[in-house]
DNA sequence: CTGTGGTCCTGTATGC
DNA sequence: TGCATACAGGACCACA
């Protein structure tokens, strides 16, 4: 589940059941998600193991899990990443790719089809792994510098939505909430980011936030059964969309149908009358 | 510095 | 029914 809601809505799922248990066990079922992982995943495995975990946190779409020991956990989910929280004898799911015995009969599962995300263990990675060091704070942060996020967007000459994507200056924003942001402060795609004044970014990014604040309430943006919780369950938020995936439809606000158009070699939907094109 | 295009994978939907 | 193609919410890298 990709974006910062529905990583999230995951990282809620497993404080309670995480925080506080310990690994006795890891089975690793298939290579590619501990890719990261130079030793290999039988090391991988016994490295996990004996290790308990504190509570999970996140920046941006990155996830982890620290210790007690000051290492952690860290993962992506990718495209298609998932963890599940089943009874260890519970049947598999089609993608199950490691599995993680935890005290108390708990098996934490990372399940995922196209194993662009995974794990790694990051050495002393418990307050912010290295791997997630250049990753810009998202703006769900309390420590996040808005001015000084507003003052860098306004000097980039990218696209808009480029700069939106652009985990490195701000993070947690995808292709789905970057649109809905993009829809709701009516700005078209391809604006050059300096061509907005200071006051539409700033407002530009509250729709940002706020649209994942109300994604979140609805535990987040599910369209199939490949973007789940860790019970499984999906969100709701897909209900809610005012511009992604909603071609033809029209615009909630004018009534223009909403169009589709290949930005960054992925899909742009927004309403052709409340965001012109610059 | 910016932007483009390709890569890692598996699956579903659609059209012929 | 088979087969080919387009597309999918991300991150990273080489290259111009």
């Amino acid at each position: 589940m990709p974006e910062l809601p529905e990583v999230e809505v995951v990282r809620r799922g497993l404080e309670p059941a995480v925080t506080g248990r310990r690994i006795d066990g890891v089975q690793v079922l298939h290579p590619r998600p501990v890719r990261r992982h130079a030793a290999g995943p039988d090391d991988f495995a016994a490295s996990l193991t004996g290790r308990t975990f504190g509570v999970p946190r996140r920046r941006g779409k990155f996830l982890w899990l620290p210790f007690d020991d000051g290492d952690a956990l860290l993962a992506h989910l990718g495209m298609s990443g998932q963890f599940r929280l089943d009874a260890p004898g519970a049947p598999l799911q089609r993608h199950a790719r490691v599995l993680l015995d935890l005290a108390d009969g708990v098996q934490l599962r990372f399940v995922d089809q196209r194993m662009f995300g995974g794990l790694s263990l990051s050495p002393g990675g418990a307050e912010l792994p290295d791997e997630v060091a250049h990753i810009a704070r998202d703006l769900f942060d309390p420590e996040l510098d808005r001015d000084a996020l507003v003052a860098r967007i306004g000097r980039s000459h990218s696209a808009i939505k480029r700069v939106l994507l652009n985990q490195t200056v701000v993070s947690g924003i995808g292709n789905i909430y970057a649109d809905e942001a993009l829809w709701r402060a009516r700005v078209h795609s391809e604006t050059p980011a300096s061509a907005l004044p200071p006051a539409a970014v700033a407002a530009l990014l509250e729709a940002a936030r706020a649209v994942m604040a109300e994604a979140l309430d609805q535990g987040g943006t599910s369209f199939d059964a490949l973007y789940v919780n860790v019970n499984g369950e999906s969100g709701y938020f897909d209900r809610t969309l005012d511009a992604y995936g909603r071609t033809d439809q029209p615009c909630r606000r004018c009534g223009t149908p909403i169009t589709r158009q290949s930005f960054m070699n992925r899909s742009s939907f927004s309403c052709p009358t409340c965001q012109p094109a610059p």
